[in-house]
RNA sequence: GCACCCGUAGCUCAGCUGGAUAGAGCAUCUGGCUUCGAACCAGAGGGUCGGGAGUUCGAAUCUCUCCGGGUGCGCCA
């Protein structure tokens, strides 16, 4: 519909300039905007063409905007009229029938009404990614569901999505798990075990010991570390997983793979990886990071307080592509860190073909962005390929305490119990609302007694009052007839101005979610559903009495039935971007007294 | 000390990458169900958009600088 404008403005601009009117030789390039106005006085749609021109062209504003309307090329025959006003907007009013053809539009697409044609574009959404050493906890909660709705919303932009899940099975995380593990096997046949400072205190453990002894029975109980410790880690990592699949599905999240950190050790490719920044120039051995001598540190920053375990090696010139200081990639020892296998990983998605490739990281990884940017331009990648939306700390607050969860104490507030206790909806709701970059309070108290005045209910009670209204009239014998019997003069019965501007709102759905893919924001369309569903309940309220939707006029009530069953659709299909339910009943809950 | 994020109504947050009179939900107050769903609607009150300067036709939005809150700055993962 909006492209009714733009299309006019630019054919008019490329009249104008054949005419030599404009001197502007490209007047596309010019960014200017087709908007909706907030005040709906000012028409469907204004342009700001005009103010953009006035100064490449040296000409005033509105001088411009006369010309236009003068020598207005009206493409697609849908425009009524053109004002100018304030500064020099173009404030164009379309005609009945462009406006109501939106019906047929967003029917026509049903359910899918919203998403885009495929764009051949491959994405890769890396999120969640919880350490494989326990249950997936509430710190996972926002990037679960933020990551999981912007898998939804690139796919419903037309991009071919693989989401994915890397499980950081090796190193001293899942060797602690291991150990622990193993004294929980220990425990099993009766032995005294003590666990010490690090080790996983948690009950869970214990579960994984049972699995294990029930699989291997007694065979570890007298052997040396080396025997068992991988043995301890495959099962441990393994149920683990298993565990965590099982929560990411109460939370509607699925992944299509799982990347395991340790096959990339084991193939070598950690090694190699190393190998090829020597061979590119981009490593040097040293005791510490150039320039980073007599660098300043906070005291109780946890540099300052590990200074004594960091012994040099070799270390990667990340500074020279926009990070702090280089970073070291092998320890003095030989064996590499953290950050080498999360490059290998990363030289491997960009290996693996993606236009985008898109991490989900918990803010306190923040600092990871720089370096894993500087690694990707260091092997020669396009780095701005690699995109990051990082989620904000989510601070638990139970009685208006923050709450300390912690796996070493074994305090773990699980997400599995949090859905339990909230519903998968309400909670996928609360974190979609807001950016994913501020950081909320995650009340504990208020969310329990809000569970049953949740937002959510609000969307989906719009959603099955128009199932409610298209079930009333097929009980009394008016059900929609569907698309065929639409002609553009049942149509016409369209003439309110809220239904004009529900269409109008509805005919943005695919430009608000192409633009909430491009920016990672799946908030938008979150907020596109609520103002169309804040505009249908007035709608309905206020013309409840005088102008009805099932009426005696067979034709207005198909008309009418179909801008319901349009909005049905538009909501239907937002919400399934979103990943949340769109009931056609809901139960009205119990009354407070 | 350095880097990044945040600061908009009493509270929680939007504000469409610079547009016209800054919005929504919750909370407070007033009103609305004999007929399509009241988990709804209509209305009211509530704002130095953290402060200041700059950029221009035009700034909550961009730049700079202060103030306040958060997170990082590890050879843990």
């Amino acid at each position: 519909m909006k492209h009714f404008v733009t299309d006019a403005v630019q054919a008019t601009l490329a009249a104008l300039h054949q005419q030599g009117v404009l001197k502007t030789s490209a007047p596309r390039a010019v960014g200017f905007s087709v908007d909706p106005p907030k005040n709906a006085a000012h028409g469907d749609f204004a342009c700001n063409v005009a103010m953009v021109l006035a100064k490449v062209e040296g000409q005033p504003p509105r001088k411009l905007a006369e010309a236009i309307v003068a020598g207005l090329v009206d493409v697609h025959g849908a425009i009524d009229k053109v004002d100018i006003a304030g500064p020099g907007f173009l404030n164009f009013t379309l005609s009945a029938r462009a406006v109501t053809g939106v019906v047929r539009t967003v029917l026509a697409a049903g359910e899918t009404w919203g998403r885009s044609p495929s764009s051949g574009k491959r994405v890769l959404v890396e999120y969640v990614s919880a350490n494989p050493t326990g249950p997936v906890h509430i710190g996972h909660a926002r990037g679960t569901f933020v990551g999981d709705a912007l898998a939804r919303l690139l796919s419903a932009a037309g991009h071919d999505v693989v989401r994915e899940f890397y499980v950081n099975d090796w190193g001293k995380q899942v060797e602690t798990l291991g150990r622990t593990i193993h004294k929980r096997y220990r425990e099993l046949f009766g032995q005294q075990v003590t666990l010490v400072d690090g080790e996983y205190p948690a009950e869970y453990v214990k579960d994984l010991a049972r699995a294990w002894k029930d699989e291997d029975g007694a065979c570890w109980l007298d052997q040396p570390e080396a025997l068992w410790l991988e043995r301890a880690i495959e099962v441990g990592v393994r149920e683990n997983v298993t565990a965590i699949k099982r929560t990411l599905a109460l939370a509607g999240a699925q992944h299509d793979t799982f990347f395991s950190e340790s096959t990339l050790h084991k193939a070598g490719r950690v090694r190699a990886i190393v190998d090829t920044y020597r061979a590119r120039g981009a490593t040097y051995d040293a005791d510490v990071a150039r320039g980073t001598e007599d660098k300043v540190r906070r005291d109780e920053s946890k540099a300052a307080q590990f200074e004594d375990r960091q012994k040099g090696g070799t270390f990667l010139l990340t500074a020279d592509h926009g990070d702090d200081e280089d970073r070291i990639i092998l320890r003095r020892d030989g064996t590499p860190v953290y950050l080498t296998a999360d490059l290998t990983y990363h030289h491997d998605k960009f290996e693996r073909g993606f236009d985008r490739i898109v991490d989900v990281f918990g803010a306190d990884h923040a600092g990871h962005v720089p370096r894993l940017k500087a690694g990707m331009t260091l092997l020669g990648h396009d780095a701005k390929k690699l995109e990051f939306v990082l989620v904000q700390i989510v601070r638990l607050v139970r009685d208006g305490q923050e709450v300390k969860v912690s796996k070493r104490k074994g305090t773990v507030f699980e997400l599995a119990d949090l859905i339990d206790e909230v519903g998968a909806d309400p909670c996928r709701f609360i974190f979609l609302m807001k950016t994913a970059n501020a950081q909320i309070d995650f009340d504990l108290d208020i969310v329990q007694k809000k569970a049953n005045d949740n937002p959510v209910y609000t969307f989906q009670y719009g959603h099955a009052r128009c199932a409610s209204i298209l079930k009333k009239a097929a009980e009394q014998g008016q059900p929609f007839a569907g698309l065929d019997a639409l002609t553009p003069a049942v149509l016409d019965a369209l003439m309110l101005p809220e239904e004009r501007a529900m269409l109008k709102k509805m005919s943005l759905l695919p430009e608000v979610v192409a633009n909430a893919a491009d920016t990672l924001e799946p908030h938008r369309v979150l907020y596109f559903c609520q103002e169309l569903i804040a505009e249908f309940h007035s709608y309905f309220t206020k013309y409840k009495r005088t102008e009805r939707v099932i009426t005696d006029d067979r034709d207005k009530t198909q008309a009418r039935l179909a801008l319901v069953a349009a909005v049905k659709a538009t909501l239907k299909s937002a919400f399934a971007i979103l990943g949340v339910d769109a009931p056609d009943h809901m139960t009205a809950p119990e009354e407070d007294a």
